[in-house]
DNA sequence: GGTGAAAAGATCATCCT
DNA sequence: AGGATGATCTTTTCACC
């Protein structure tokens, strides 16, 4: 992906499609100063070009029961490309891993994860690191409070 | 937030949703086994709800020149109420600070930070961290890859 | 929860600068 | 080339069953 060739009226676009997917052509036009079709045309090709990834639904986790959220360093016992990747699929196949970073530093992941209680937190570490002989330790952190759950990313230098 | 009444429709409607929000409610309720205006009225049930807490668009950090992201745990030098809020108020305003949780163990707040370049991480860490004496440490992870970039919530317990 | 009409928005071709 | 205008199609919305 390359090429991000963004004028102020692309960002001015980006900033409200990022806040609100909904909010119709007309009105962001008349925010930035366009037509509704020229907003309309841009937002193509945005999409088009993968500067808009996609349009999605964010979802509450406390309406879905997921009250707790924590965040867990991992570290794993040999770095080798194929212990990597494989805990790397696990990661992607586990529906309570809401993200993970393969980072630098004494931890290898890090993962955030959300569960509906304690006892989900248990299964989980079981089935993720205490049933995987890669593993060698693992530190949790539970989020007492989600201060900013990120979805935007900052449009302006 | 409360009442969490949702049967395997609704479910199956936020499966679809958190994927793609632009799916169609036609094509929802043929997935279902709904009619299209059946699928609407859930949805503005589920939206008014707070269920479906809003509808993003999810940009590429790439195509716009975000292509460093870190991890940051952050240790505060008082944990008094007011240090805690002031930090919190300041991550809110900060568009580097893609998500933020307050959390248990060691760190207080773990900061995920999205930078054009090392330089942008540097003037980050002068404004967020060396300039506020309520700092007292912070380690920071350069992430290598986003194994997994969390908007999808898991739907079945 | 289903059906059908009306309203709203997106899409496309065309013209304009 | 990029932006405005108007016709057309799709999608949502809402009354009613």
């Amino acid at each position: 992906m390359h090429t991000p060739d963004l004028d102020r009226l692309d960002v001015a676009i980006l900033s409200c499609l990022q806040a609100d997917a909904r909010t119709i052509a007309e009105s962001i036009g008349a925010k930035v100063g366009l037509s509704a079709a020229a907003v309309q045309r841009r937002i193509k090709r945005l999409r088009e070009a993968g500067v808009i990834e996609r349009e999605v639904a964010v979802l509450s986790p406390q309406a879905l029961g997921l009250t707790m959220t924590f965040v867990v360093m991992v570290e794993m016992e040999r770095e080798s490309l194929a212990v990597l990747d494989g805990f790397r699929r696990q990661v992607l196949a586990d529906d309570n891993v809401q993200q993970c970073y393969y980072v630098t530093g004494n931890a290898d992941f890090v993962l955030v994860v959300t569960c509906r209680d304690m006892a989900g937190f248990e299964a989980f570490t079981r089935r993720m690191f205490f049933d995987n002989p890669n593993v060698r330790h693992f530190t949790t952190s539970v989020a007492m409070d989600r201060v900013k759950t990120g979805l935007t990313l900052p449009l302006e230098p």
